[in-house]
RNA sequence: UGCCUGAUGGUGUAACGGUAGCACAACUGUUUUUGGUGCAGUUUGUCUUGGUUCGAAUCCAGGUCAGGCAACCA
């Protein structure tokens, strides 16, 4: 086990760390606001937080970053310690900005006494427009001047609730004319009457990101606070409020977002998705989310898996939908139970089959040879796919036609007879012969045929429902085209099928994975009931044959 | 027209002055009671111009391109 893997950049810095005894052990934190639902650039943020202390040794705290109660509600905290534990993380501390409240707002206190925070009676756009702009420096106003005493005076008067919303706020005195914006003098505190979903009404201003976050890690002696490289700018403000505050001394480090082909990945997108009703709920299958994930049958090691193969970098990406693919595809291939299922049936009758049923045993997995057998019931009239008998086989067409056989998965060779037509002359009826020295297992009949068909005993068959998924959207790079991103929605992304399903699945536990032969993987939907089954499709098979039909 | 990031095949990601490697995708062939899986193989790349050096993806200088920064959001 010594495969050389590189390190990625926040690694090599975390190791040279570690080398130099600067620190003992390494504290990361996964921050989010609760505010919205997890989705899978959440995941890669969340396998590089943990995935850096468990290689390294260290822990990893959980902390919401609750500090604009406007937005936050316990309902995404829920979901959120949820979509961790399900990914397969265990946190050492759950932590909660709020919980600092008091602590944060000594801090502010220790900046007006520094001289280093002031109380600003400005309006918003009066603020804005005193910053200036990137290339025009600031200009200050008369509130900047004010003394220390009245400061503390003013910001007391603040807490205590003697000013309303938006009249007043508390702002670092740092540099008007930075090239930095976020050096401008940024607001610390606002007044904000709103009830937030842990402190109650206890408090009416709330400590603004930047005074929130860098102190929150410090706080907690996270060493490395790692997050999305918008946040750069903000790292010399980060620094700026530790060092005035003599705290333990954070870093922050920055790593490129996870962009995704076919998706979108901002909450707000997401949110717009749910609510305008392109999609049913935050853990539709086709959303993002990790909850949308699950439910479409996604496994966390294959999401771990997913994120470990992006890799971590600064640069901008954006990652082929079909790695995502590839990982759950590889994952399910060994754990899958095979079932067999037809969507689009015609009839299939065994015309020498006279013993009315049999039953067969078929194999789970045949990646698993102690994955064990199921019993299949055969009988005289099956269900088979329509795309398997073509009534003119083309040259490379190794399914069924006049005059030719296949094999009947786990079951026998069958020699196609004849065939029937409805009125409007669609193929309704295959007359077929089997050979009953060609028995699956105990196969003595020396024929050799190129294709295998899954198949479903008619009289035996269970009615199910699919939801086959497709991707959300008809463009690869969203962030790239031109207007509104719900302009580019695939209108097709759902397309729900009835189909006949062998009868071994309506005994199947709820959370099993299924490969239904040669359709995809499936997984029970959370609406599915004993009466009413329903199993989404995780993702397809490869198809070589549709691709070798395109040419 | 300021500051900050970044630029390696179609997409990601390595190479830390010394053979541009790996994965996905694509394409061949092969195996197969899933046109799945497995196995073998092929194709495709260092933004640009100079410089330093025996030697540059890597170091230096200029340019180009892309992204970010001026919410009482995080």
């Amino acid at each position: 086990m010594s495969e050389e893997k590189s390190l990625n950049f926040i690694e090599e810095i975390i190791s040279q760390d570690l080398a130099s005894g600067k620190y003992a052990s390494i504290l990361t934190r996964f921050p989010p606001e609760p505010n919205g639902y997890l989705h899978i650039g959440h995941a890669k943020s969340i396998c590089l937080n943990f995935g850096l202390a468990k290689h390294f040794g260290g822990k990893t705290n959980l902390r919401f970053d609750d500090t604009n109660p406007a937005k936050e509600e316990i309902e995404y905290v829920d979901s959120i310690k949820e979509d961790v534990k399900w990914l397969g993380f265990e946190w050492a501390k759950e932590c909660y900005a709020s919980d600092y409240f008091d602590q944060l707002y000594l801090f502010a206190v220790q900046l007006i006494e520094k001289g280093l925070a002031y109380v600003d009676d400005s309006t918003a756009e009066e603020i804005a427009q005193q910053k200036g702009t990137p290339t025009v420096p600031g200009t200050g106003n008369a509130f900047r001047n004010r003394s220390i005493a009245e400061n503390l005076e003013l910001f007391a008067g603040m807490k205590a609730g003697k000013f309303a919303d938006g009249e007043k706020v508390l702002r670092a005195k740092i540099d008007l004319a930075s090239p930095n914006m976020h050096m401008r003098d940024p607001l610390l505190y606002r007044i904000k009457r709103a009830h937030h979903h842990r402190t109650g009404d206890a408090w009416c201003i709330y400590p603004m990101y930047d005074f929130a976050h860098g102190q929150s890690d410090s706080i907690e002696n996270i060493t490395h606070s790692v997050c999305t490289l918008e946040f750069i700018p903000h790292r010399a403000l980060y620094d700026w409020c530790i060092e005035q505050l003599g705290i333990y001394p954070s870093h922050q480090y920055e790593f490129a977002r996870l962009n995704m082909t076919y998706t979108v990945m901002s909450k707000r997108k997401l949110l717009q998705l749910v609510q305008e009703g392109f999609v049913e709920s935050w853990d539709d299958p086709r959303m993002p989310t990790i909850s949308g994930m699950r439910r479409r049958g996604y496994t966390p090691e294959s999401i771990r898996d997913f994120c470990e193969r992006i890799g971590i970098a600064k640069r901008e990406n954006i990652i082929d939908f079909s790695l995502l693919e590839f990982c759950v595809r590889e994952h399910l291939n060994k754990v899958a139970m095979r079932r067999m299922v037809v969507t689009n049936p015609i009839k299939l009758v065994i015309t020498n089959f006279d013993k009315g049923e049999e039953i067969l045993h078929s194999e789970n997995n045949p990646e698993d040879p102690n994955g064990g057998t199921r019993e299949v019931p055969f009988s005289n009239e099956l269900w088979i796919e329509r795309d398997d008998f073509m009534e003119e086989p083309t040259k490379k067409y190794f399914r069924l036609g006049p005059g030719l056989s296949v094999r009947l998965k786990s079951a026998y060779i069958v020699t196609c007879e004849s065939f029937e037509k409805d009125d409007a002359g669609n193929i309704t009826t295959v007359y077929a012969t089997y050979n009953p020295q060609s028995k699956s297992g105990q196969d003595t009949s020396g024929i050799h045929v190129k294709g295998t068909l899954h198949w479903v005993s008619a009289k035996h068959a269970v009615s199910v429902l699919l939801n086959e998924y497709d991707r959300l959207f008809n463009v690869e790079d969203l962030s790239s085209a031109d207007g509104d991103f719900k302009d580019y929605i695939n209108p097709s992304s759902l397309n729900r099928v009835n189909a006949y399903a062998e009868p071994a699945l309506a005994n199947d536990p709820l959370d099993v994975r299924f490969q239904f032969l040669r359709k995809g993987y499936f997984y029970q939907d959370t609406k599915s009931t004993k009466d009413k089954l329903i199993f989404n499709r995780t993702v397809g098979l490869k198809d070589a044959w549709a691709k070798e039909q395109k040419k």
